[in-house]
DNA sequence: GTAGCGTCCGTTTTT
DNA sequence: CGGACGCTAC
């Protein structure tokens, strides 16, 4: 093939990161800078160029969306599939390897994955069997401690305890971490530990890798925790080389253990050169002015200002609301325009700092009858119904698997109640046994009552009955066998109302994408079934079906990173709620969110709305925010400020009248605001409540005759504040 | 088992 | 304010 071919369309510094030679790179690559481009060539090049095997090439991402699209565009780029080549997610990867040495590290074949709901669970179990008040010790604490202690690449042996609350974390990790060994089960963090491990004990094992993967590529370096950068520099060895590609500047990981400082620690460890990409081929000029005099407040940073030969194109809109339902109506009546004008709803994103936000705004899309789509919340994989039946197959496959016993040992209903458990529980810890040999355990040893005993051997036939009828069934066979047997479906059929009827949907649901799965050819599992329930935890799935409705997309910044929309709404940007209340607080989180801010800004391609809200019903109370600080890191010129031009008249009476009044409209009707005016009448039978002056105005118009409170906000300056 | 009530708490999320 | 969770009374 044409190498020119490989070349062609990328500009000088995506060329020289493409060509460059087989030495360790830092890829410093802005936002909408083309990085994926860049990865996928530099794979194309290494393959054409370099003669690299597909077998010597190792790429990682974060997540499975970013891994899968990687893989199809080298496929495009090649114009073949590629067999042999890893891609895949670090937990992806990881989970490749345990399978594939189990033995060495010390799992059974069918392990199966904890996810942060199942993990939780195991400790609220281990509290209560501990005797651990989980009031004063939330179970959540303890899962956020072993994590956080996990993805340092600590186990409890490596701890120091020194005040009592370590003291007690370290006690339910250990305890913990015997529970899940003893029912060969991983968690998240343990997937990265344990291949990490593996790999470390095994000399062997690690020059097989290291010989094997001379070429390895990262995605989102400034996102890798502790234990990630470790297990990288362990493959890489002394010889491979590595590629990183990663941005500073949009690390907004930090508080889940991403240490931005591995970029720099990257540079010295392994001598790499550095490459920056900074044309930017996504947003308008006047957007990227904006986001780079916001992040140039950050310190320590890489260094890198994004350009583009492209048009300066609107100034960045700043609306400030008179509350969070004026917000999110000023947001639905902006949609309106841009679909009457010809436009597609899905190209406009509205973007807030915490769920929470979405419900205002959601009612208010509903309002207007705009269709729209929330990011986040319940995957498949995850909702309840989904999981029950999960875990009768996990079961099936692993009889050591404490979790998925105590998931169905009484779903559906079938009378073994908390007595029979904890029968079986202190059995299974005093023994030393999974809680399914304990159970029959204690059924032979005659413990239990006659009807207890009953009930729980027919829990066991059932088990033992699906595992004898599923052999020789397929995936979908098997999957709806089980369903059936267990009494899951009639139990959720028997469930009334709207949300058993989808929870059978989505078992059926369930078995359909059973039917649908293939079975990686280039990876090992010991069955299809295995293969499925590796794919169940490590992809939970999308939210909702993907609907191809025409429809807005609303999330949180964080999951904004990565994507792009011509319009962009950032909405709730007030101290308190963007930067974080919290992110005040606690020290060196307000880079974070500055650089969450960078991220959000720098989705917009076209025309970009910033709004805030002078007042807003947080939590039950009324809190008034200022603009927040970000606001003001933006230079004036990027801006425009949108004020609604509304006459302040008599409102209907009934309701809340809530729109804005300009200064202009305001001083029409007789008030100057340069004072203050206490209860003036204003209108028919109206009160003003005019409080304070300056930047910072707000004025009250209370309706004396309705007897409802009526506020309009007199807007100063922003420059002002 | 579960409806109903009271209490508590309140970023961000992928795997 | 409202959702999640846990406890109590059937």
């Amino acid at each position: 093939m044409d190498v020119s071919e490989l070349l062609d369309g990328l500009n000088d510094k995506q060329r020289d990161a493409v060509a460059a030679p087989l030495q360790n790179m830092l890829v410093l690559a802005g936002a909408g800078s083309g990085k994926t481009r860049v990865l996928v060539h530099r794979i194309a090049w290494l393959m054409q160029v370099e003669q690299a095997s597909a077998y010597s090439i190792f790429a990682v991402t974060f997540t499975n969306k970013a891994a899968k699209e990687m893989r199809t565009r080298v496929e495009e780029a090649l114009k073949a599939p590629v067999g042999g080549m890893w891609i895949g997610t670090f937990h992806g990867l990881s989970h490749r390897i345990l399978r594939a040495h189990h033995r060495e590290a010390n799992l059974p074949e069918a392990f199966q994955i904890l996810d942060s709901d199942d993990q939780l669970r195991m400790i609220k179990r281990l509290l209560k069997a501990m005797n651990i008040d989980d009031k004063k010790w939330p179970a959540k604490q303890f899962g956020w401690y072993i994590s956080a202690k996990k993805d340092e690449g600590l186990r409890p042996k490596d701890i120091q305890a020194y005040d009592i609350n370590e003291q007690m974390m370290l006690k339910v990790y250990t305890a913990y971490q015997e529970a899940c060994d003893r029912a060969g089960l991983v968690d998240f963090a343990e997937i990265l530990l344990r291949s990490f491990e593996v790999l470390k004990n095994n000399p062997t094992l690690l020059r097989h890798y290291q010989q094997r993967f001379a070429h390895m590529l990262v995605d989102e370096f400034q996102d890798t925790n502790t234990i990630q950068y470790a297990w990288l520099k362990l493959l890489a060895g002394d010889t491979n080389s590595i590629m990183i590609v990663g941005d500073d500047d949009q690390s907004i990981y930090g508080w889940r253990g991403a240490k931005i400082e591995n970029i720099k620690r990257f540079l010295t460890d392994f001598e790499a050169e550095t490459i920056r990409l900074e044309q930017n081929y996504r947003s308008t000029a006047t957007i990227l002015k904006a986001s780079n005099a916001l992040i140039q407040n950050n310190s320590d940073r890489m260094g890198k200002s994004l350009w583009t030969d492209g048009n300066d194109g609107e100034p960045i809109s700043v609306y400030a609301a008179f509350n969070e339902l004026d917000e999110a109506r000023f947001v639905s009546s902006k949609l309106r325009s841009w679909l009457n004008a010809g436009n597609a709803l899905q190209d406009a994103a509205i973007l807030y700092r915490s769920n929470a936000q979405s419900r205002v705004l959601e009612e208010a899309m509903l309002q207007e009858g705009l269709k729209y789509r929330i990011y986040g919340g319940m995957r498949f994989f995850e909702r309840q119904e989904i999981k029950d039946a999960l875990a009768y197959l996990r079961l099936v496959g692993n009889r050591q698997d404490d979790a998925a016993f105590e998931r169905v040992i009484n779903t559906p209903a079938r009378g073994i109640g908390d007595k029979t458990l904890s029968h079986i529980r202190d059995c299974a810890r005093s023994e030393s046994l999974p809680l399914w040999y304990a159970a029959k355990a204690i059924v032979e040893q005659q413990h239990l009552s006659g009807r207890a005993a009953s009930v729980v051997t027919k829990f066991v036939e059932l088990v033992e009955h699906i595992e004898d009828k599923i052999g020789d069934l397929t995936l979908e066979e098997q999957a709806k066998y089980a369903i059936q047997t267990s009494g899951l479906m009639a139990m959720y059929q028997a469930e009334k109302g709207e949300k058993g009827r989808a929870r059978v949907e989505n078992l059926e649901e369930l078995i359909s994408a059973c039917g649908q799965y293939e079975l990686p050819e280039d990876e090992e599992f010991s069955s299809p079934l295995q293969g499925f329930l590796a794919y169940t935890s490590l992809e939970s799935g999308d939210g909702q079906a993907e609907e191809h409705e025409d429809a807005v997309q609303m999330m949180t910044l964080h999951s904004a990173k990565g994507l792009e929309f011509p319009l962009v709404f950032m909405v709730g940007v007030e101290e308190g709620m963007f930067p974080s209340q919290q992110s005040n607080e606690e020290s060196g989180r307000l880079e974070e969110e500055r650089r969450l801010c960078y991220v959000g800004m720098t989705r917009a391609m076209e025309k970009l709305y910033i709004s805030h809200a002078e007042s807003r019903r947080l939590y039950g109370q009324e809190k008034y925010h200022s603009p927040s600080r970000f606001l003001r890191e933006m230079p004036e010129d990027c801006i425009e400020e949108i004020r609604i031009k509304t006459q302040v008249s008599r409102p209907p009476a009934a309701g809340r009248f809530s729109s804005s009044v300009s200064h202009a409209a305001f001083e029409e009707s007789g008030f100057n605001l340069g004072q203050h005016v206490l209860h003036a009448k204003f209108g028919m039978g109206t009160v003003i409540n005019y409080e304070g002056s300056g930047a910072q105005s707000r004025v009250q118009v209370n309706f004396d005759d309705s007897g409802s409170k009526w506020l309009v906000t007199v807007y100063a300056r922003l420059q002002a504040i």
